[in-house]
RNA sequence: UGGCACGCAAAU
């Protein structure tokens, strides 16, 4: 059952719930955990109806059947039918808490998952975090800030997504400091920054902000790409474009839409 | 020692 199960979750990985569910069929026997699997396989790809049938359907479910529908329901923006399996559910832990305190933040109920954050008997990061980014979400820089200070412990999913409400203010600089003091920076932090520095226009430090990072994937190419793109340089945005490793989706819609943007209806068609 | 759930980066 271990193995059937590892093979619908890669299935899953893969957005094809379709083929994980034809295996699901076939496994021999099914337990919580496979059950589990093929209700966050069709969670991943959007099917809330399916998934919802197969959470009617199983013959018990634990504490992660029910927060997989919470995160489902929030994820789709179908909030009253978060809170409801939230209010439904028999058990809670950490997870589920924490899931909570994310639903609320993308609904915009900052109170509520304050409220709810206050009322936790335990907290992990992770719980300070999603507060952290229901207040950077509804634009309210302090109280991440003051989340942020009174954090524990930080790890860099903290530090990025303080640095994104810096950004977001349009605060360069405060997000340039603190950056600067992030303890271990990795692929996402260096890239965020360099989000950072091209959503503020400052082509200069996008690129001396590219050219000093110590390795880059898709997503940071792609990045400085958007950069060239949005300051309408075609030229430099065409040589990222292919000067790139790899390019994906992102990339070439990136491109293309700055051929589209300047009018440029011959490359862009070429493209 | 193996399988499921929570918080981060790029385009539309």
């Amino acid at each position: 059952v271990v193995s059937w199960t590892t093979m619908v979750v890669a299935y899953a990985d893969h957005g094809k719930h379709e083929e994980a569910k034809f295996l699901f069929d076939r496994m021999p026997t099914r337990d919580m955990v496979a059950w589990n699997a093929m209700i966050q396989a069709y969670a991943r790809n959007g099917q809330l109806e399916q998934a919802k049938q197969m959470f009617d359907a199983m013959p018990e479910r634990n504490v992660v059947s029910w927060t997989s529908m919470l995160q489902l329901y929030a994820s789709s923006g179908h909030f009253q039918g978060a809170s409801t399996m939230y209010k439904s559910m028999p058990e809670r832990n950490l997870v589920a808490w924490n899931s909570l305190i994310s639903a609320y933040g993308q609904s915009g109920n900052l109170e509520t998952a304050k409220a709810t954050f206050d009322s936790m008997k335990e907290r992990n990061t992770i719980s300070w975090t999603a507060m952290l980014q229901a207040y950077a979400q509804n634009g309210h820089l302090e109280g991440a800030k003051t989340m942020f200070d009174g954090m524990p412990e930080r790890d860099s999913v903290s530090w990025v997504i303080m640095l994104q409400a810096y950004a977001q203010k349009g605060s360069l600089e405060s997000a340039k400091k603190l950056f600067q003091t992030m303890p271990e920076k990795n692929m996402v932090s260096w890239t965020a920054f360099l989000s950072a520095c091209a959503e503020s226009g400052d082509l200069e430090a996008t690129k001396a902000t590219f050219d000093r990072m110590p390795e880059r994937n898709v997503v940071s190419w792609t990045t400085m790409l958007q950069a060239y793109a949005r300051a309408g340089d075609l030229e430099f945005a065409r040589s990222v474009f292919d000067s790139m490793p790899q390019r994906n989706l992102v990339s070439w819609t990136t491109m293309l839409q700055a051929y589209a943007q300047e009018g440029h209806v011959d490359e862009a068609k070429a493209l």
